[in-house]
DNA sequence: AATTTCACCGATAGTACTATCGGTGAAATT
DNA sequence: AATTTCACCGATAGTACTATCGGTGAAATT
């Protein structure tokens, strides 16, 4: 309210941010298709034309959203897997290994939502970002199963994990944006059923391994302190008629 | 090569038709964003004006685009439903429920990509059209293993089976689409993981609806001979420590 | 105090697209 | 054979946007 003593590149960069925000917003709320310079200046106080001291072009601002958005997603998966590892006991550990993604996202929709709508738009200046965000996510996640003792030493396993990484993480978006939507008020409904996803993709990797290199102990090379690796599992290699009974080719 | 003695309206749907491809090709290839009357009407071969003899405007070849594509669509889930009921044994069968779709949607991915695009895009004109598809999906899917014998009395547990047929299908569909992208080159695979991943959240079902209501026995309203229903769930509702530990509330 | 810098402005040329309108010729109808 | 219909055409007015350019005044520098 009283005196704004600003200097000159401050009150600069402070229109920039209002920039990216305005942009942010307009993303959100009405699409790629939606965003313009007029808008974004408009919203952000400034002529059409100013525009351009900040940004070479739209496209500029985008790529800059996109590092700063990636950065931000990035930061929420890295405080969520801490906080999983955090947890008290090893089941409520494994729970919010689901529940923590899943909250992080309900935290920023609009990150998720125009990073799914850029991820197979060959039109969006972030495809790109999107594309290579949700790699990332899923390597993640395949490495975070992997230190939990499920090894990938064969091409095939491996390609099983990232198989279950980014189907786990798919399911995790739609459950998040379901929840968004109104449909799953409750998360931790949420989160049990992708540990039960989970569970059960795992359950198979275990037995087939097992059968593949029956003498291998995968806690081997696993993360340090990870004692009870997965509780569930009971009957294991057990599963009867499960897929692993295919050969295939 | 020879003669082409159409006459007028034949002529007229000809174009008409032209117009709709020429539309589905660009939608896939440079996006919504990418599609315009001047090209559409090039690429079907006539003059950017005459796009309005045969639609309103964008809007209408859209909604045209969106009815059909939906009805191509719905119509290869009824046929992998169809075929998935067809397989010889009780294994083979579930497997096909997984891998029929993949198949069918990398017959025409492009629907599907498109689909994926429109579903979270306010800016979308098909926005409308993907949510009603995901939404007719999930339930199908829901009600398909409502008919698998696990009953939703309770409203948590039809929650439940919406969220296991939406994390299923949202899984499905990156398998499908990462098989597209050279990631997964067999899709059998997918579908095994597919399986896994249905069958860990449907043995979750299992035991706490037994808790829930341990008399009931779910074959009693499932379909007409589904005898064996499910060979997995070895254990039952033994899985030790599993999220149906937790009472929220 | 004089000078320079620069964030911002309004005006505007250029681009891409939509949707209409009058005209044309062959198909369809009479 | 005369007339009408209509799928298609080219031209064009209108809209929305991008990106540049010269100008301005306050902040920063000298």
């Amino acid at each position: 309210m009283t005196g704004t003593p600003l200097t000159r590149s401050e009150a600069k960069d402070l229109t920039r941010r209002r920039l990216i925000r305005a942009a942010l917003a307009i993303l959100d709320e009405e699409g790629e298709a939606g965003l313009s310079t007029v808008k974004v200046a408009k919203a952000a106080g400034i002529a059409q034309s100013s525009f351009y001291v900040h940004f070479k072009d739209m496209q500029e601002l985008l790529r800059v959203l996109a590092d700063e958005g990636g950065e931000q997603l990035f930061a929420a998966m890295r405080e969520a897997r801490r906080k999983a590892r955090e947890a008290p006991d090893d089941l409520e550990r494994h729970r919010d290994t689901f529940r923590i993604p899943l909250v992080a996202i309900c935290r920023h929709p609009e990150l998720l939502r125009i990073q799914l709508r850029a991820r197979y738009d060959p039109s969006s200046s972030l495809r790109d970002f999107a594309v290579a965000t949700a790699a990332a996510h899923r390597d993640h996640h395949a490495a975070d199963l992997a230190a939990l003792g499920y090894t990938a030493d064969d091409e095939r396993d491996r390609r099983r994990l990232e198989m279950i990484a980014e189907g786990i993480n798919a399911a995790t978006n739609a459950l998040a944006m379901g929840h968004l939507e109104g449909r799953y008020p409750d998360l931790d409904e949420a989160a049990d059923i992708l540990t039960a996803l989970s569970r059960g993709a795992l359950r198979l990797l275990r037995s087939t391994s097992a059968k593949a290199a029956p003498t291998e102990r995968p806690q081997d090379e696993a993360a340090p302190g990870d004692g009870a690796q997965e509780a569930a599992a009971p009957g294991d290699g057990a599963a009867p008629g499960d897929g692993a009974a295919r050969g295939g080719p």
